[in-house]
DNA sequence: ACTAATGATTGACT
DNA sequence: AGTCAATCATTAGT
């Protein structure tokens, strides 16, 4: 009997339910007094329920009133805490970020063409890779090169307004949210950390919209980027200077026309062109003289007299001894490709 | 306008 | 990675 009676005022105090059915509240707590703590958590939560019955403005009084309540802390903790363990730990095991890499491939890519990082220093160190790529001087194709780097700064400009843009309406709407749930933080169970929480989710979705911008700029720089390099194919042809500099190594080297790497960068030095441009030019020769032998016989005579005067007058000039540094020193350098297309 | 020459690109190969 | 072979696209000579 004596438990029963207990429950009872246990239950009271928990559910808080009518003073008046239980009969004398008072003597109840009288009897009591060790269960205080949950007659407290009791009326508070009597009072909560009972709040939507009530007109707005006593309902406003007694918001008041319970805010101001001594287990007020208490309780919104043990809610926080309850609501943690249930729903949140659900939710925050979900949603792990898993498109990071994406957005650091995206930035990279920017960062290489320029498009985000420092003002003038990366965009026209691009165009001047480009530029380098496309061949000749410096000086020519500047036309197509400020007609690339004005839409490249377009695209630039763009972007970076974009991402203003988009940053300025992150931190509102995040400053927006933040307010609300503090303002409701005094109404609902809702703990600093699941505020934190709301933040992070609400800057994984700008920052999932910002990768869509940057996406859409890569793509944009590609297509300008593609444009440009097709402009390449508006080559110059190299002056007589460097044709005959990388005639003269062809043909003095015709038993192995395969300049090495120094070689190569060599030649580009003097020719005023770049390794690659000197790669393509000997791989054209190789193909070209191969293919047609006969055609070449007389560029090759004519250079290999070039060699052999160049090299009589060296050797004169050192009285004797036959210069380890030309292969094919002393005669006319004769066609060494095989019938089979080898060398 | 036509054509040969020529520099660059691309894909396959080693 | 370097090269070959085919091809493209432009330049230059006629």
């Amino acid at each position: 009997m004596e438990d029963q009676a207990r429950l009872m005022s246990g239950l009271v105090g928990l559910s808080g339910l009518s003073q008046g059915d239980m009969g004398d509240h008072d003597a109840l707590r009288k009897q009591h007094n060790l269960g205080q703590p949950q007659q407290d958590i009791g009326d508070i939560l009597q009072q909560i329920m009972a709040i939507t019955d009530e007109s707005l403005d006593e309902a406003q009084a007694r918001k008041h009133a319970l805010n101001c309540h001594r287990m007020k802390p208490a309780l919104f903790s043990v809610l926080c805490e309850i609501k943690e363990k249930t729903v949140l730990s659900i939710r925050g095991l979900q949603d792990d970020d898993p498109p990071d890499q994406q957005i650091m491939r995206l930035d990279n890519m920017l960062l290489a063409e320029g498009v985000s990082g420092p003002e003038k220093g990366a965009a026209s160190a691009a165009a001047a890779a480009v530029a380098a790529a496309a061949g000749g001087s410096p000086n020519e194709g500047s036309i197509e090169h400020s007609d690339y780097r004005a839409k490249l700064a377009q695209i630039r400009q763009i972007f970076h307004s974009e991402l203003e843009k988009y940053e300025q309406a992150c931190s509102e709407f995040t400053n927006h949210v933040m307010n609300l749930l503090r303002e409701q933080s005094r109404t609902r169970p809702i703990s600093p950390k699941e505020i934190e929480r709301m933040v992070g989710i609400i800057h994984r979705k700008f920052s999932s919209i910002q990768m869509q911008l940057k996406q859409s700029t890569c793509e944009a720089v590609m297509i300008l980027r593609s444009r440009f390099l097709d402009a390449r194919r508006k080559r110059r042809n190299f002056n007589k200077q460097a044709t005959e500099v990388l005639n003269e190594y062809f043909y003095s080297h015709l038993a192995n026309p395969y300049p090495s790497e120094e070689a190569k960068e060599e030649l580009a030095k003097k020719c005023a062109i770049t390794v690659s441009q000197v790669s393509n030019w000997f791989g054209n020769k190789r193909i070209r003289y191969k293919k047609n032998i006969g055609k070449f016989q007389e560029e090759a005579n004519l250079y290999a007299m070039k060699t052999a005067v160049d090299a009589a007058s060296v050797s004169s000039q050192a009285s004797q001894a036959n210069s380890p540094g030309t292969p094919n020193s002393g005669g006319y350098p004769a066609p060494c490709y095989t019938p089979d297309g080898r060398l």
